[in-house]
DNA sequence: CAATAACTGTACCGATCTGTTAACCTTGTC
DNA sequence: GACAAGGTTAACAGATCGGTACAGTTATTG
């Protein structure tokens, strides 16, 4: 497969589970909503539990380097960074495409924690948590570990409730 | 269907959606689970739909009870049963069954916030968030809404976290 | 242009999905 | 013992699931 097209495939079927869930999203779908055949997408992907893989894949790095990305431009400050957090979740949960974090949506429907698909949202979770610890270290916590624990917690549970009630600003 | 015998239905229902997920789930496993026949589920639910949606019924009552007795049991005062949400979280995410907050899996398989599923999960979180604006009004708490939805942000982040990670306690 | 690799369309496989139908038991009541 | 009410089992519909086979078409390369 030319490598653009199977960005594109893997760009599409994210789009595609993002707003329908992963088990509803059946393997024709994808194909008719991609436009590649299920013929190709066999060929490159052994099965759709790899593809779903693929599209996770995709879905941290397009989101760590997004919010990473955000915090810096936030603010100039360390501190101020970790901070910026809740700005830049803010931002995310008002756009028009937001619908809730794909890897507890993952996590959530495959939920055996020996499951790789589990196990990669779970990865997810800890790089974001590595990376909070690395700023407030370098920011001058005397807690770095439990500042970021902190930091995500509330993250978390920003998105759920974004998520489900639109009730809470991150505030 | 004698009444215990329906009621006995819907809480073994709850269990196999609890651990294996709503669109994982068949209802012929249902009829096989719970040892009641597919023709009888279906004289008293029309659909898979109606089933969740009792079965959910079911649990909001049950964790809900619980937490808000835990609350009382733990702390007399006001303030310090807000904070036992805490510590009743950390019993529930000890327990061998804990497996996740089944509305957040519930809104996650089923995201169209029209659907009955996904509506009756956020009313859920709704009911809670109440429940603790009211404690804390009656606290002496200046914003009881805005320490409420603090508190859910870190009930639900520390959910999520403890599901996926186990790394963060809710300290 | 020719050769080859990439891709498509379509039909199919067996399994499983939600939901239904029909014929048979079990239970309590009169 | 007759009679319902409420169960059961078991097979079935019709759709859809993940995945494959095969013959034909398009694109890239020399």
């Amino acid at each position: 497969m030319r490598p653009n097209k199977r960005a594109e495939l893997v760009r599409k079927s994210l789009n595609l589970f993002y707003r329908n869930g992963f088990h509803a999203t059946g393997m024709d779908m994808v194909a008719a909503e991609t436009g590649v055949s299920k013929t190709s997408i066999y060929k490159h992907f052994r099965t759709k539990e790899d593809l779903i893989l693929a599209v996770l894949r995709l879905r941290d790095e397009d989101f760590r380097n997004w919010l990473y990305r955000r915090m810096e431009e936030l603010s100039d400050t360390l501190a101020g960074q970790l901070l910026a957090i809740f700005d830049a979740l803010e931002e995310w949960f008002s756009m028009r495409e937001f619908r809730g974090c794909m890897f507890i949506k993952a996590s959530a429907e495959f939920q055996e924690k020996e499951h790789p698909i589990h196990a990669q949202s779970a990865e997810h979770k800890r790089l974001l948590l590595d990376h909070f610890a690395n700023l407030a270290r370098q920011a001058g916590a005397q807690d770095p570990v439990a500042l970021a624990c902190q930091l995500i917690l509330l993250k978390e549970g920003a998105i759920v409730m974004a998520t489900m009630t639109h009730a809470c600003d991150p505030a």
